[in-house]
DNA sequence: ATTGCCAGTATTGTCAACAATATTGAAAAA
DNA sequence: TTTTTCAATATTGTTGACAATACTGGCAAT
């Protein structure tokens, strides 16, 4: 579970959870000793992670001003939610012709596990949001593009993740989630590339319109 | 032209530089101490420095082991083109319409500045390449899309610039991508979104068909 | 000859003190 | 009362020294 044997490269880590998980709220601003002192580091590994957090857009930097937890709202989510739905539908389209029939059982066996904990613990929403997530991740993996693996996991799926776990409203429907998944995952299976992606496209849209309604009604 | 007023910061304007023209040759191992020197730095901001060139996937770094500048062969390439496929295709459906008529404007005269340097100096290509990245940065703009602009420019340009610069061979062809974008640029006035993205995966592949011919052709 | 071990060396990782810059709060002027 | 100035303070940026780790080359053993 420990990170790379270096402190900076733990840090990160750390703080990345600590940032989802809201321990560092949204917007406010980090201090450089405290953070320091609170891990019991010094704080040149520290800014280094700080540094790292920032390539993540996790984090905002002013110089000689300190940084900031970065505080997402609608239009911020929107952008993401709009790349997500051309890069994982080239995913999905490219996971239809790349991925192999091994992978393919393994996503069948992921989608069977998230359905057995759908059944059974109807309100544990958090693991069903890391279930769908880690769907998704799947999918993007069997595109077979590593460059595209890596870009979605570090800049986009951390803000969603820190959204996600630190929103209270529950713009996420597991069962209706999980049955589109199901779809998708059926088309990666018959080699169907063109279903494939507008399955994808059409499921995230999806999210992102529950999403945008979601927000807009707890904001009045 | 010196970038934000702290040493990292400029370091890591100098450094990216630095890699694009080659001064860092590809594979090479960096040494800290060595670089600190001739940028008459110390070895703090330089580290801070390196992790900004990691995020942008310009080094690889290995625990207690050092640095060394990317190598790109032609599979990262492809994975590249294949992301900006999807996402410069999307940005410039977006720009037929989001752009203001303002910003239609300027790209034409963007253009106009092009035409007539492929007029004048056809052998300066270098030039023409950087105005190929402004043009589709510039329509990447005109999506309204913040992140994608910077996931953009951040991490799919910086590889690409290094890789043109340090080619001898010019897969790149002015007359023809200055069509291209020309057509481009029509259907985003024109407020055609479908057409405008149909142009430019279109353009886009065809660079991606070139580039790999040109490589495979040199390594054999 | 090859392989494994070990000391020496060089390089990276970490720290704590120092310098430079921004934020603050109060006093003074309008 | 409001605004401006300025000094005090706190925070970030930078540095050089110290610690930990990985690489190198030679020596011994098989």
């Amino acid at each position: 579970m420990e990170a790379k044997h270096t402190l900076a490269d733990g840090l990160r880590g750390k703080l990345v959870n600590a940032i989802i998980e809201g321990e560092l709220p949204q917007g406010s601003k980090i201090s450089e000793v405290e953070l320091a002192r609170r891990y019991g580091v010094s704080r040149g590994p520290l800014r280094e992670a700080i540094r790292d957090l920032e390539g993540m857009r996790l984090v905002e930097r002013r110089p000689h001003a300190g940084v900031s937890v970065i505080s997402l709202g609608l239009e911020a989510l929107m952008e993401i939610y709009t790349i997500r739905e051309s890069l994982e539908g080239m995913a999905a389209r490219l996971a239809a012709t790349e991925m192999s029939d091994e992978e393919i059982a393994d996503l069948k066996t992921l989608l069977g596990v998230h359905a057995a904990k759908v059944k059974d613990t109807d309100g544990r929403v958090y693991y069903h949001q890391q279930g769908d997530l880690d769907f998704h991740l799947q999918v993007i993996k069997g595109s077979h593009n590593a460059r595209l693996l890596r870009l979605m996991r570090d800049e986009l799926y951390q803000p969603i993740m820190m959204y996600r776990r630190q929103s209270s409203r529950q713009p996420f429907r597991p069962a209706r989630a999980l049955q589109e998944h199901k779809r998708i995952c059926d088309a990666i299976e018959s080699r169907d590339p063109e279903l494939a992606e507008l399955l994808m496209r059409r499921h995230i849209q999806g999210s992102k319109e529950a999403l945008k309604q979601s927000i807009e009604e707890t904001e009045s």
